[in-house]
RNA sequence: GGGCCUGUGGGUUAGUCUGGUCUAUGCUUGUUGCUUUGGGAGCAAUAGACCCUGGUUCGAAUCCAGGCAGGCCCA
């Protein structure tokens, strides 16, 4: 019977992460994929709530820090591109002048975005002058403008950030959430008189970053991207990356510290106090819907979602019970959950004229951290029975009742936070050997869905040595550090630098 | 970039190989009525589909070609 009513909403196993993970954003009516366009799947209201209450998280951290909110056109005319191919053009020669050729990589490839981009050529029936792209992010737009912008030394710094769609053409396969042709793009960009003023940035990011990730209650591996991973233009790039459950990492928030080089490409300079034209520093700050895509992965389970509180579109819904034999529920019901809400949680009463199993599992599926049933035996006792999605059926007073569910959510959040430690700690491992070379095989010894720790201090060829063998990539330089210095694994130098591989999305 | 597979009501599925009683099956969902309400109740009625274009044929969901859409694997 239990059995037989799982199968009827179809949700597979989480066990085939590959097969619930679709499935279950579709079931959970986060979205709908039915839209006849490869990676663009409509946001229905329950998903779109969710991501609005993420983006308000970030909100609320760029308005702690002093960002203010831009909007910028989702057009950008072709020959703007120019300035920024030049820049990585010029990037990427210096790079290779400077290096021993033997450490560069074989498969070095053009840089940009020219290939992925949707084009508008045609307005009406006339073919434009000019084409135009759709943003795939929005460097060239905005530093257009902020070159108009900053003049002086009291223009910055600049800190600004929108939220926006931008659009990149993938051909390679789709998932919701995670790899979208139309992306919900959060991007945070900065403009400093010197290289002193975008380092504290970075570091203010990194901050944000962790604490956006800690209200959602999702563990992250930082890392520094390796050099040929690092967005172009930047002088260096990090990420914070969340461990799937399937042993993917998906790369959810980046930043970039661009020095002056995006700056020299746009003529982006001020005056000094002294009267001196000087080249401004630049960062930026992305994050995506791959939050709320990291979110139902890690934290979801057999029956459905489980909403950390922090975004959940409802913290809380009631259930009135039997309220057709009496008349005191629903009034009852109402001024619980006016209680509630004028607390400031965020509470549904569900009054539909189904059975309460249905309820339950309707919002169950959906991840709503606490579920009130009052009924009138409740009623009689002056209290209410709430259901955790974590887990536990507890009954609470009427009387009291807002404090109590808050300290529920945030047991539920304390929950959310230890199962999800405890999920990465078991999926993340050091590496079976201490040292590689070429003529090893691996193939017995390296584990399918297992990210991998190691010590890692080689050249460029020598990662594309680990990266063929293992199939892994290399996801950068960890920012914890190694207590004592140990062997790389390729090189054998001793070294402090923790680096992970992985299979990445 | 290379290779493979698939398109049947809102979802899922039978039928396709071997063309014809297919007037297209089951489950689920939707709607209506009765009934029921402390974890997916029941009964009845009703609604809803062969991706598109062309071809082969007396006859196409079924075979062929192209298109569109989706999925999988490898580099």
């Amino acid at each position: 019977m239990a059995n037989h009513s799982k199968a009827k909403r179809g949700i597979p196993p989480k066990e085939d992460f590959n097969s619930w993970y679709p499935a279950i954003v579709e079931i959970a009516d986060l979205i709908d994929k039915r839209y006849p366009i490869k990676g663009m799947d409509v946001w229905k209201p329950y998903g779109l709530s969710a991501m609005g209450l993420i983006d308000n998280l970030a909100r609320t951290e760029m308005s702690r820090t002093g960002h203010q909110e831009y909007r910028f056109p989702l057009l950008v005319p072709e020959d703007l591109l120019d300035k920024e191919n030049r820049l990585v053009s010029r990037l990427k020669a210096a790079r290779e002048a400077g290096v021993d050729p033997s450490e560069l990589r074989f498969d070095e490839e053009e840089s940009g975005f020219k290939k992925e981009v949707y084009w508008v050529t045609h307005g009406g029936e006339n073919k434009l002058e000019i084409p135009m792209f759709l943003r795939p992010t929005s460097e060239t737009p905005m530093y257009t403008m902020f070159s108009l912008w900053v003049r002086s030394h009291a223009d910055l710094p600049l800190k600004t950030f929108q939220i926006v769609n931008t659009f990149r053409y993938e051909t390679k396969q789709t998932r919701s959430f995670i790899r979208v042709r139309e992306i919900h793009f959060f991007e945070a960009h900065t403009v400093h008189a010197d290289q002193e003023g975008a380092d504290l940035q970075i570091q203010e990011d990194a901050e944000m970053v962790q604490t956006i990730l800690h209200e959602l209650c999702l563990p992250s591996l930082v890392s520094k991207r390796p050099v040929w991973d690092t967005f172009p233009g930047a002088w260096y790039t990090k990420a914070a990356d969340v461990v799937m459950p399937n042993g993917r990492t998906l790369q959810v928030a980046t930043y970039h510290h661009y020095r002056d080089q995006w700056a020299d490409a746009f003529d982006l300079s001020y005056e000094d106090p002294m009267g001196e034209t000087k080249m401004c520093h630049q960062t930026t700050f992305g994050m995506s819907e791959r939050l709320l895509g990291a979110v139902v992965g890690v934290h979801g389970d057999d029956k459905g979602l489980i909403m950390p509180p922090s975004i959940a579109p409802f913290q809380v819904v009631i259930m009135p019970v039997a309220a057709h034999s009496d008349a005191n529920v629903l009034p009852a019901v109402e001024a619980l959950a006016q209680d509630l809400y004028s607390n400031g949680l965020r509470t549904k009463v569900d009054s539909r004229d189904v059975r309460p199993g249905v309820k339950h599992y309707d919002w169950e599926i959906k991840g709503v951290p606490i579920r009130i049933e009052l009924g009138p035996r409740d009623l009689s006792a002056g209290k209410c029975v709430a259901t955790l999605r974590t887990g536990g059926k507890v009954e609470i007073d009427l009387d009291g009742a807002p404090t109590n569910v808050k300290e529920m959510l945030s047991e539920i959040s304390e929950e959310l936070r230890n199962r999800s430690a405890l999920v990465v700690s078991g999926l993340v491992q050091k590496f079976p050997i201490e040292n590689l070379s070429a003529d090893d095989s691996l193939d017995s010894l390296i584990e399918d869905g297992i990210v991998y720790e190691i010590a890692f201090d080689g050249t460029d060829s020598d990662a594309e040595l680990l990266e063929k063998k293992t199939g892994l990539i290399l996801l950068g330089v960890s920012e914890d550090k190694f207590s004592e210095e140990r062997p790389c694994l390729v090189s054998g130098n001793l070294t402090l630098k923790r680096s992970y591989i992985a299979r990445m999305y």
